[in-house]
DNA sequence: TAACCCATGTAAACGGTTACATGATTTC
DNA sequence: GAAATCATGTAACCGTTTACATGGGTTA
């Protein structure tokens, strides 16, 4: 007596999907390019995960695409949200996000950190200090620029441009608290290192 | 002409659990309970993948186990790191992590958050910030009694006592950026709901 | 002529989640 | 008598990554 209940449904990757179509439809090609460029900062995919999940949500009636015929060059399918689409983004969307579980590499290296001598710890954190640095430069650039794009626009805040400048502020931010994390690891790092002769 | 180079070695999984090992020899329930009331700051496993995990290891030579008969229990294995499983560990803490790739909820909901009404969007966002601040709390306080608990130990950088402490902070600071953003979002949304009547 | 861009797909493998399975003991 | 704890496992499924596959046009 059991009938697996598995869920039928759609994942993050069909809201993200929604999401970009319900702004400018495009194709799959488009959307992967985003992803690969510009959208990093807030999800990410390959064409191979796409394509298959453009096709699901057609399926279900979520995109519609028209095939727009190019010379010089392959042909492509130019997806829009339909409003059944634009429903199932809206309820999706303000409904609560179920917790994420926390997995990240350099926090579980640090938590074993003791096992290696101290001048590779000490490395470990100052490289990862100079790409965190390096990563909050490129979305504070990012936002710097968004806000000179769009006028007054992003102070609606029933708005795309302010949904867009809401999640780079939330890149910028993010990655300041990794920055400054790693350089409260390294200030400690470099003083343990002071204190006992660099040879040990 | 192509031989499939899939990568056959070991994932992170794996070094969470020689890192727990590394210090201190427990079954794999054990380290279940660990990660689902303790550690899970640092990463998370359910024990169906546990298990598997360890037998791995086992074959692969970096952990070992003793069975330990219990009367009025069930009998369990007792899991040890091996010096192969200890090298391998020192081996991965050294090298810098891969980047991973940005998966967030919340900010998938953001990107799309011009579309739900605004009472709807503020909402979600006070909803995340209670959440978020219970989270807070229960990371300082995990800070402070294992501050409380080591003693000079966590001076020292090189101790178990130190890389606990940490991840506790790192656990505490990313939690907090999290409820800094979250606040940022209320405060512009509380003063775009203001700007219209409440009814629109 | 080699590499890259456009454009779309499929297949295999890997990592993680949820469910299935068992069984004794303790606590409410 | 029901639920939770201890203890170990397997199976199915889902989501993501990496690789395979094709093919014309552009750039170095």
């Amino acid at each position: 007596m059991s009938t697996k209940t598995y869920k039928s449904s759609l994942g993050s990757l069909a809201f993200a999907l929604l999401g970009l179509l319900a702004r400018e439809p495009m194709s799959g090609y488009d959307i992967a390019q985003n992803m690969r460029h510009y959208v990093v900062y807030f999800w990410e995919a390959g064409h191979s995960q796409i394509y298959p999940e453009l096709a699901k949500l057609e399926r279900a009636g979520l995109v519609r695409h028209r095939l727009v015929e190019q010379s010089e060059r392959p042909d492509k399918k130019i997806y829009a949200i339909t409003d059944q689409g634009m429903e199932a983004l809206r309820r999706w969307v303000a409904r609560p996000p179920r917790p994420a579980p926390m997995r990240d590499e350099l926090v579980l290296k640090a938590f074993s950190l003791w096992v290696v001598d101290r001048r590779s710890a000490l490395e470990l954190f100052r490289e990862q200090e100079r790409l965190t640095a390096a990563e909050v430069a490129r979305f504070e650039a990012m936002e710097a620029a968004t806000l000179d794009a769009s006028g007054s626009e992003v102070e609606r805040t029933d708005s795309a441009a302010f949904a867009m400048r809401a999640i780079l502020r939330r890149g910028v931010t993010r990655r300041q608290a990794t920055l400054e994390w790693c350089r409260w690891m390294v200030q400690r790092l470099e003083a343990g290192l002071k204190d006992r002769p660099p040879s040990c």
